[in-house]
DNA sequence: CTGAAAGCGCTAACAT
DNA sequence: ATGTTAGCGCTTTCAG
């Protein structure tokens, strides 16, 4: 209250090495070696110094050993605003598995916002430079992305999740097998007695969108089905439900819909019910991403290994961390998993 | 590529004070002075380093300010996972906020994980011991929450977004005000014309569901409309489907619906629209949280000031940090936004 | 196997 | 108004 210290004096006393090694009788460097090289330290030494740390609560300083070793044990990530029209977000699940991740790896997830691409890189080198995280993940790379360049060319170390079309030998990336997706999607459908089975996906420009729409027209060739049933809209409900409806307007509509997205997905299946036809029984639906929605909806959906991906990307990120300069960088694809629920698992007869 | 320090290679040179101070013929000291007190040094001088600041491209040593001011302008906020059966997520958009009131205040959010409020306490406890942050932020207080209590006691700085229903002198928190937002929803269905408006709210066990039922109850009587159209269901769309199913099974059904979540209104938007009712015209739907599926069905919602609270916090937050111990804390009540769409914008007449 | 010395980059206090 | 000194807590040499 009175005298100059008085905004610390709320602090802990905060327990430094030393405080550790006065109470075991030993150097505050043998405490930092029980710690860091077990091995180094003769076993009756390091149980009583590991007693001491315990009872004292010790715990190291993070900024003192950041200073020293100059690594902050972060990972930078940019946070982007959910897209408005967007339904359930991947990016918010993602989020969680990787900060589980990192905890796992005894890392942090520093998060920063940035507008536009630009300033994500310039955000992101600035945060190395500055000492604030040893590395970045960068989320949605699509195949013209500009980032994993202009990081390589400011020597900011990160991996990405999604890749770009060309040069994804110079970085290190984790990768979602879209078409294996949905490839299981069409072989699920076509299983259950589907035949015309009709796919709602996203316009060229997105590289993912050209993914998993390949995916299904080789899907449907090797299964002698028809390859015509293919259109392709913006990703919001409306797109999805307008979609479906001139779908069924045909004279031989599909019996079963493979869509890009569980936002395409649930429009789909607005439009079915609003025609009196029951998700499942009259129509089959296969989402992409197995959102919350999509479980809400018992609506099927190929899922994304969020989970396995945050794992992979921590451990190329540590790879990469530790790596010596003119390395090779890894990329790995991983497999989804189709979520099957109402929405498709019965079997189908014309 | 040889020698022992291989690893340091492809990292930059790291420009220090030092090496501004050499370049403006300058001490180190005056750098800092210059950065941090430019009015204790001499206009002159102050161009010529600030001039070899730029030129050098200097960014300051988090790691190394950090330990010597004992502060790491780290903010840390526990990442929960999105409820499988929720609709868009508050969590994500109000993090994107924090993340950018924090960045406007010079400082950064740290993520972290917890399974339990226990175990978070712990973690937000951990995390300032080790001087990885300066304190962190409560998400979704709610009535009887456990954490404002344990942080008080493990003397962690924080400031709560929610707020329990006692004790609440004891911290800082802000809260938005969803009477305010109940009432104004139910005000602008009397205004359209109607007067059979049905609430479907959360258990008894949510404080926040009390709060908005109470308001809800408050409003019809102060207008002299009827208050028993009054349901309380779990936060899922299927309830709120049935809920509305139900209600219009009535004698005399309600025209107009406020819900306590997004999650209900969409349930309820989906049955209007399975009976064949137009939403907007035969039936008025207001939802609560704006979020982007309440967007993408065009349902009139409460909304929340996400980024008003995220300014309010980071504002107490940081008075938190550089205040005496035995100060007072502070509560700020937001008001929401009524976002008036197509479910409720047009006038009724029965 | 343990201890002593040095310094990472910065800033508060004092000295000039 | 500027420079000098010292030290935050830790770890990497190097001696003992």
């Amino acid at each position: 209250m009175s005298g100059s210290r008085a905004e610390r004096e709320d602090a802990q006393p905060a327990v430094t090495l030393a405080d550790v090694g006065r109470l075991a009788k030993v150097s505050a460097q043998t405490v930092s070696n029980v710690l860091h090289r077990p091995d180094k330290v003769q076993p009756r030494t390091r149980k009583r110094v590991e007693a001491a740390i315990h009872q004292l609560g010790y715990q190291p300083n993070r900024a003192a050993r950041a200073l020293r070793v100059s690594a902050s044990q972060m990972i930078g990530f940019r946070i982007v605003p959910t897209a408005p029209q967007a339904v359930g977000s991947l990016h918010d699940r993602f989020l969680h598995a990787l900060g589980e991740a990192a905890r796992a790896a005894g890392r942090h997830v520093l998060l920063f916002t940035a507008d536009d691409a630009d300033s994500e890189v310039v955000t992101a080198s600035q945060l190395l430079r500055t000492g604030a995280v040893d590395g970045v993940v960068l989320y949605d790379v699509v195949a013209e992305d500009p980032r994993p360049a202009a990081l390589l060319a400011a020597r900011v170390p990160f991996v990405a999740f999604g890749r770009t079309t060309t040069g994804t030998a110079g970085y290190s990336w984790v990768d979602v097998d879209d078409e294996a997706g949905v490839t299981e999607a069409v072989d699920h459908l076509v299983a259950r007695g589907h035949r015309r089975i009709a796919y709602i996906g996203w316009p060229e420009r997105f590289s993912v969108g050209v993914r998993r729409a390949r995916a299904w027209h080789y899907a449907m060739q090797r299964h002698g089905l028809p390859t015509d049933l293919d259109r392709r809209v913006d990703d919001t409900m409306d797109a999805g439900a307008d979609t479906l409806d001139s779908f069924l307007d045909d004279p031989e509509p599909p019996t079963a819909v493979v869509t890009a997205s569980d936002t395409l997905a649930v429009g789909a299946h607005h439009t079915a019910s609003a025609r009196g036809l029951e998700v499942g029984r009259d129509i089959a639906i296969v989402g992409f991403d197995d959102t919350p929605t999509a479980y809400a909806l018992n609506l099927s959906s190929v899922g994304q290994p969020l989970t396995e991906v945050s794992v992979a990307i921590m451990e190329l990120l540590i790879d990469e961390l530790s790596a010596s300069p003119g390395r090779t960088h890894q990329g790995r694809l991983l497999a989804p998993r189709l979520v099957v629920r109402k929405s498709s698992d019965r079997s189908f007869r014309r």
